[in-house]
DNA sequence: CTCATTTGGTTGATGCATCAACCCGGTCGG
DNA sequence: CCGACCGGGTTGATGCATCAACCAAATGAG
């Protein structure tokens, strides 16, 4: 009915196979970790990031620049997380609250990472080989930064992500 | 603090560095359509493929064969989507009722689709280049073979996709 | 000193995604 | 016939993501 196309066919099929790829491996992954686990793949990022620091413990600040989230994306999912036991909010530095592992959280990303890592591994990264994982992985960040890079360039300076 | 590595160094990086792509392309993309053309990427895709039908109608339930969305998602964005008047539920066939695209829904995608794929294009596209894009569009597959192939074989029958 | 701005964070509203339950018209075994 | 089941579709509840507005402590220029 729009008889246009809008980038040639090689390239039409390739972004299509990108686009079917992300939605079955993420709901994929999601599903699993949801229902063995009972964690969101959101969840999941924050445990990971609080684990591997070495005190357990970090500002919101920290975890939003480590996981690039939107500040209030941020907050609203830790008061659920907070709600749920797995994290705490700690107001020990006089202002601003430290986001503390508990011991609940603590076990729960013991228990599911290696499983989870054990699917990513069966599904994407053995499946890929590691040469075109490394193909993969080196694309990824060009994209990324083509993307900060038009962002910069081409953005009026206040208006950040829009255009 | 917890110290076990899930996956070796170079995996990790990779598999970390395509998270990050596919959070960063998403976004981005999702704002743009968003801001530009008040279209969320959900919306783009039923109009792309009722554009794409001859008569640019079809039922509920092909569109779900095309995008792979749980019938439930469907209708209730199909609702949304026609409160907005972008598309018109018409109960023609007796039983089941057709979608179809209005004016304004033909209108939207006409004017939409081509900056869309201009951005695909200078993003990704042309960023990844052709052989690249090529190896990706063919990985993909794969993966999602994969996980075709495991939901066949090791899941209890009746239980789609949990495990 | 004072008032404006920035920074880190919270809140409320809205739209989206998912699950479970349900509805209804066919179909098929008995 | 009749009742069980099945496929396409809707509904309601809940959790998640985003936007815009707000708040309060700190900074800093006049």
């Amino acid at each position: 009915m729009a008889d246009e196309r809008w980038l040639d066919e090689d390239e039409q099929n390739a972004w299509r196979s990108y686009l079917r790829m992300r939605r079955t491996l993420e709901t994929h992954l999601a599903r699993h970790l949801q229902r063995e686990f009972g964690l969101s793949e959101s969840d999941f990022e924050i445990l990971v990031n609080l684990s591997e620091s070495p005190t357990g413990r970090m500002r919101a600040f920290e975890l939003g620049e480590a996981t690039q989230w939107e500040k209030s994306r941020m907050s609203h999912h830790l008061s659920r997380m907070e709600k749920r036991g797995l994290i705490r909010k700690e107001a020990c530095d006089a202002r601003y609250p430290e986001i503390v592992l508990t011991e609940q959280g603590l076990e729960a990303i013991r228990a599911c990472a290696p499983i989870h890592a054990a699917r990513v591994r069966d599904l994407f990264v053995d499946v890929l080989g590691p040469d075109r994982l490394a193909v993969l992985g080196e694309a990824s960040d060009d994209v990324v930064d083509a993307i900060d890079e038009h962002q910069k360039t081409s953005c009026p300076p206040e208006v950040r992500g829009y255009c």
